[in-house]
Parts: C-alpha cells; structure tokens; sequence
DNA sequence: TCTGAAAGCCTTTCTAT
DNA sequence: ATAGAAAGGCTTTCAGA
C-alpha cells in the first residue's frame, strides 16, 4: 500500500493534468506532454492498475444544491463502536466523509446540511448509535483549500526531507 | 450561493454517473439517461455554468506515492492569523485541505506526510506563522468514507426535513 | 514502451422542431 | 430543450521497432 512506483516526469505531468481537468482526452494530454495518444493511454492505465489513480470525480459543490451549512463534527466513543464508525454512519447521506483517528478524538466528519434544524437531526442519528458517543460540532466558516493535487514538486521536497 | 437550481431526474442522474466517473463521455452518458449526445453535452453545461459542478478531479492516493502518514490538525490561533489561514499555510503543499472553523478550534488542516520525520517538520511550519498558534494533531487509522457522492436519495430526504 | 496507421465512434455545430 | 445530420477529431487496436 506504500510502495513507491517510478514515476518519470511525464507521469507526474499526467497526474497534474487529470487532477486539474480529469476530462482531457488522450490526444489533448498527448499534445501537453508530447506523446502519442495511445502512448498516454497506456501510461494512464498503468497508473490505475498501480492503484495511484483510484478514480475520476466531478466536483459538485454542496452549496449549489441548497446545503448552506458544512460542519466539521469530533466524535468521541468507545472503542467498539468507532472501530465500526464507518458502518454506523453509512446510511446517514449527510456524512460526506468519516475518519477514525487516534488521539484526543475517535473519529472526524464531515457533514453538510441545508438548515440548522437539519444538523439536529443528523446529530441526534449521530448520538443514536450508541450512548457512548459524543459529539463536537464545529461550524465551517471558509474552505481556503479543498483536495488540493498532489504535485511532482511536493513529491520532490518531501522525498528530499525524508532521505529515502 | 445557496440557491436551489431546478434539477430534474435527468440531471441529477448525469450529477450521479459523473460523481461515480467523471471521464464517461457524452455519448455513453445519453446511453444511461436516454438523451442524445448533444442534449447531455448542454445540460453538463447548464450544470457547469450554474456552479453545481466546479470541475472534474482524478482522484490519486498519497499512500500509493509514499505518504504513509495521513492526519487532521486542529489549530488555534488569534482572530486575525485564522482569518488569513489559507493564505498562511498556501505554501504548505502537504495541506491538502484547511478550513477555517466556528467553535473550539480555529482552523482544521488535512494534512499527508511520508514520515514522522516529515510530519514533525510540517507542524514546525506551521508552529512559526504565529507565536499565538497552536496544533493538535490526530493521525488518521482509517478513512471508511471519503468524498461521498451528492445524490438524489440525499437531497430529497433533506428537502423533506427542511420543508421548503 | 513507443509510434503510426486505420476503423469506428464520438464530439461539436448547426438546423429544425 | 431536444433530436438529427454531418464534418472533423478522437479512441482504440494492432503492427513494427
């Protein structure tokens, strides 16, 4: 799972390219990074099978849809439950991502809602699960970076501090 | 901002496949929704240009690159270094994600890291911004649910609650 | 692993409804 | 807002290196 693959510069460049736009066709990334069409194609594909490309997503922006309230939500609970945190929250749709973490918090998500009487009922399906959960609600007031790509020169300075 | 387009089946049917794969082309998408080609092109547009999609992403795994460490920082700070929070941490290209927050913590950072080693030089950056900013940091263990899609089940469900 | 060629399909534009 | 038609471009496969 934490293997390096060599990646040359065209490969980086390629994933810069589908991070940015992941609608480029082949031809037009070929012409960015002057390649044949099926040459990318076959590049592209590897970088599924390696599994560093999981997938290709469009970007829908919750707002848009009438969500006005993003909430960062701390849980805490017993051990038990949050190692199933995931099964737990997995019909509740308004829970757009979950993390179990190790620290002062047992999981981490990240909910939006259109009202705040909205976020009370999430929260109260949240305290449902069981009683030993508790729940800390943070408000989102601003996302100044959101899945930000991951670059060649990230990848090179954190190689350069790592030694390995 | 958060206003409610009027999405009908078709659209939220197109809002679903390109959530789930963002490459499918018009053709193949007119397939799923029985529309023509030229149709589908125009309503992805329609929902381009309202905002309700903001871009297309290929989704890459870090770990798969070498980032081994993946953690949430939760950070407090004075009222007017968080309020620059995105622009204090740009050039922290392991942030992936910061936003700033209503509640406890100031700001929450998703942060990836190859190392202890590195992650230890991430916090040192972030630790000099400002004398008055503080971290915690919680590494993540699991990540069950990530960037789940917005869908139609979703959105009517909290329509019904919201009532309007 | 790449290029080049070829077939078939797709995108895009335009027209008409 | 959609379908249909047409031109050009694109994807995909295959051969050859």
């Amino acid at each position: 799972m934490a293997s390096k693959p060599e990646l040359d510069h065209k490969d980086w460049q390629l994933l810069e390219a589908l991070q940015r736009d992941a609608r480029q066709g082949y031809a037009e990334l070929g012409r960015a990074v002057r390649l044949s069409a099926p040459a990318v194609a076959e590049r592209v594909k590897r970088l599924e099978e390696a599994g560093v490309i999981s997938g290709y997503r469009a970007v829908v922006v919750p707002k848009r849809l009438g969500y006005s309230i993003d909430a960062m939500i701390r849980l805490r609970c017993d051990g038990g439950i949050c190692a199933r945190i995931g099964q737990h929250v997995a019909d509740i749709h308004e829970v757009l991502d979950c993390r179990r973490l190790a620290g002062e918090d047992s999981a981490l998500l990240h909910v939006v809602a259109m009202s705040v009487a909205h976020l009370e009922t999430v929260l109260d399906r949240l305290l449902k699960i069981h009683p030993s959960v508790s729940t800390t609600t943070l408000v989102v007031l601003q996302t100044p970076h959101a899945d930000r790509p991951i670059t060649r020169a990230m990848w090179d300075a954190a190689c350069a501090l790592s030694h390995d």
